[in-house]
DNA sequence: GCCTTATACGGAGGCGACCTCCGTTTAGCA
DNA sequence: TGCTAAACGGAGGTCGCCTCCGTATAAGGC
């Protein structure tokens, strides 16, 4: 059996992670900027690796797509302790709302990794919609126990609502007029301790 | 000011016009087989003419795309009064919603196509909505004409009506999944002399 | 601290797609 | 039939994809 050191799982060099990471990040810009369509070869130029790295670490462009993805769910959800330790609650909620609408913003022509995303391996849906309805759910809750906003609505509510929100995403200004619409759903959301002005 | 033979458009040459429906008809089957991304070589190739006359005539993928789309657009529409023409009104009708759902069916990897058509010039989006919904009045007024269904249903409901079975679109057994829901839609409109069975 | 070697790096090179450019062919007209 | 504008075709330059292998180095043993 695996002790509590399982050598089957050996840890990678170094490099090797700190190449993994420079990859993911300029993945992450190029493919913002350039659009799904965007030359691996300058993903490696930008990440100064070689391109046979690149190839190593994500055999194919799906692969450091779903790479960059994960990385992104992963990130929203490490920015949940960050934002409810600086903030109070609904200042909180607030601000991850709108870094979700950042996320899918700055995707320019990402827009066409929206179509990828549909036909995407499940587990990647499924680790993406459990994760940040995880990461909602913290968030409301603790607006919630604040008893600052309504109680009866879920994670999967807002998510679904956010989504319906993104879908549009036809451009100028779209940021803007989302940013609006989010602040309308969380004033919404709000308790008033009295209901006249 | 142009006269009845007008001067400044003047018809290309006969070879021209072959060559560019020889482009379409090839560009249609490459696309459907291998999807969106599939090599504008082999669309010349498999057309029969040279890379240059592709390029001469559709000088971006967009541009040929845009084309092989008016083109099914076209052939729907056309398809009507061929229909029409042999068969009874709400037969002809049943039979133009099937062929409609086989357009989307044979798309496979063109599906991503469809997130393209999502950014597409407006005047393409504009161009098939107007056309598919007169195709589709005709359809429905002969039969309503005919006093076989109910006269209360507009083209526009059963266009969003279609794309919205054809928005699911996941995978096996489609079609036929579809075609089913499709009989249900005209048993639906259907007036039965009599409601006893 | 030094040696060993499994691990990882880099980029040259083969391949195919994209697109341009221009010499050749041909349709259409007088 | 001859002329010419229009259209054809494909060679070739460029670029991105991906593989392969010689070189470099991290990490563990001595």
């Amino acid at each position: 059996m695996d002790g509590p050191l399982d050598k089957t799982a050996k840890r990678p060099r170094a490099d090797a992670l700190r190449n993994r990471e420079r990859v993911l990040e300029a993945a992450k810009l190029v493919f913002n900027a350039g659009g799904p369509e965007a030359s691996l070869e300058a993903v490696a130029r930008r990440a100064e690796v070689g391109i046979g790295t690149l190839y190593r670490h994500f055999p194919t462009r799906e692969a450091l797509f779903e790479a960059v993805y994960r990385r992104e769910v992963q990130q929203l959800v490490e920015l949940v302790d960050q934002l409810s330790a600086e903030l109070p609650p609904v200042e909180a909620l607030r601000r991850w709302l709108r870094a979700n609408v950042e996320l899918v913003a700055t995707k320019k022509g990402m827009a066409t990794a929206l179509a990828v995303a549909a036909r995407a391996p499940p587990a990647l849906m499924a680790f993406s919609v459990e994760n940040l309805t995880r990461a909602m759910d913290t968030l409301l809750s603790r607006s919630i126990a604040a008893g600052q906003i309504r109680s009866d609505i879920t994670a999967e509510d807002m998510l679904r609502a956010m989504i319906g929100l993104c879908y549009t995403h036809s451009d100028p200004g779209w940021q803007t007029n989302v940013f609006r619409l989010v602040d309308v759903l969380v004033d919404g959301l709000l308790l008033r301790p009295d209901s006249a002005a």
